[in-house]
DNA sequence: ATGACGGATCTAATCCGA
């Protein structure tokens, strides 16, 4: 049986970089895909260009300039809707109801970076990103756990030693501080959520989706951070076929600084 | 400093990413 393949991706900017999506829905030719950062109001969002690739069923919620979620289809819609998360109005997530197979959700969440210092107490936008993964908690936590379901993302925070380059030299650095890496964790234990990558590349091996335009020669250096994610309710445990991270893509022209993520199903 | 790039925006310098 032909599986099925879901993709996430940081996009950071669709417009900008629809070429290297179209690159990646020929090669990989993907269930569905999930984009992040699109950077594009719905109205500017390219529909047309994406429909031609194969992928007629798109739900997308976007904003000027910043954030944007977009979830591309091979298959139907039974519906979507968005969760504003903090109240804030942002575009940080968006779900689907495939209407084949099992009645599978699929959550796409861009969870906030957090800002340079990891103290709530002096940095409103690291308050923001704790009260969002809070709120995530309570709800991807219980009853969206329950039934069949993959949640993917950026979730920006690389919860375990062997998802960073230093896990010493991280501790104190926003995506890696304790406080976020145990908040992760506890909505996954709370939701029972498998973290497909983790159950098919058990730690130690150091896996990584996110490398910094900043320095200079980041395939060398390899300075990275598992901040994207393919998580499954445990009713999907035992389907989860493959998953990979398709790190060619950091290396081409142009690219944005996330690698996607591919997790393969046999339902 | 890990590190000093890259995107969007009322096209210039500013905010944001993580």
């Amino acid at each position: 049986m032909k599986p099925f393949k879901i993709i996430t991706w940081n996009i950071n900017s669709v417009r900008l970089r629809l070429p290297l999506v179209e690159q990646l829905l020929d090669h990989e030719a993907p269930d569905v895909l999930c984009l992040q950062e699109t950077k594009c109001p719905d109205d500017k969002f390219p529909d047309a260009a994406l429909r031609k690739c194969g992928y007629p069923h798109i739900a997308k919620f976007g904003q000027k300039g910043y954030h944007g979620v977009a979830t591309l289809s091979r298959h139907p819609f039974k519906s979507s809707f968005s969760r504003d998360f903090c109240a804030k109005g942002d575009a940080r997530h968006i779900a689907v109801d495939l209407s084949v197979g099992p009645g599978l959700r699929i959550h796409n969440f861009y969870v906030p970076a957090g800002g340079d210092e990891p103290d709530p107490a002096i940095n409103p936008k690291f308050e923001h990103k704790l009260r969002f993964v809070d709120e995530m908690k309570a709800w991807i936590g219980g009853e969206e756990a329950a039934r069949p379901a993959i949640l993917v993302g950026d979730l920006n925070i690389a919860p375990y030693e062997s998802d960073v380059w230093s896990h010493k030299q991280l501790l104190k650095v926003v995506s890696h501080t304790p406080v976020e890496t145990e908040a992760l964790e506890a909505i996954r234990e709370t939701g029972n959520w498998i973290d497909t990558q983790r159950h098919l590349i058990p730690e130690p091996e150091p896996v990584f989706t996110w490398w910094s335009y900043r320095s200079g020669n980041w395939e060398v250096a390899n300075k990275g951070r598992r901040l994207d994610h393919i998580w499954a309710s445990q009713s999907l445990s035992g389907t989860i076929a493959a998953t990979r991270v398709l790190k060619h893509a950091r290396g081409w022209d142009r690219p944005s600084d996330h690698a996607p993520v591919v997790t393969e199903f046999t339902f």
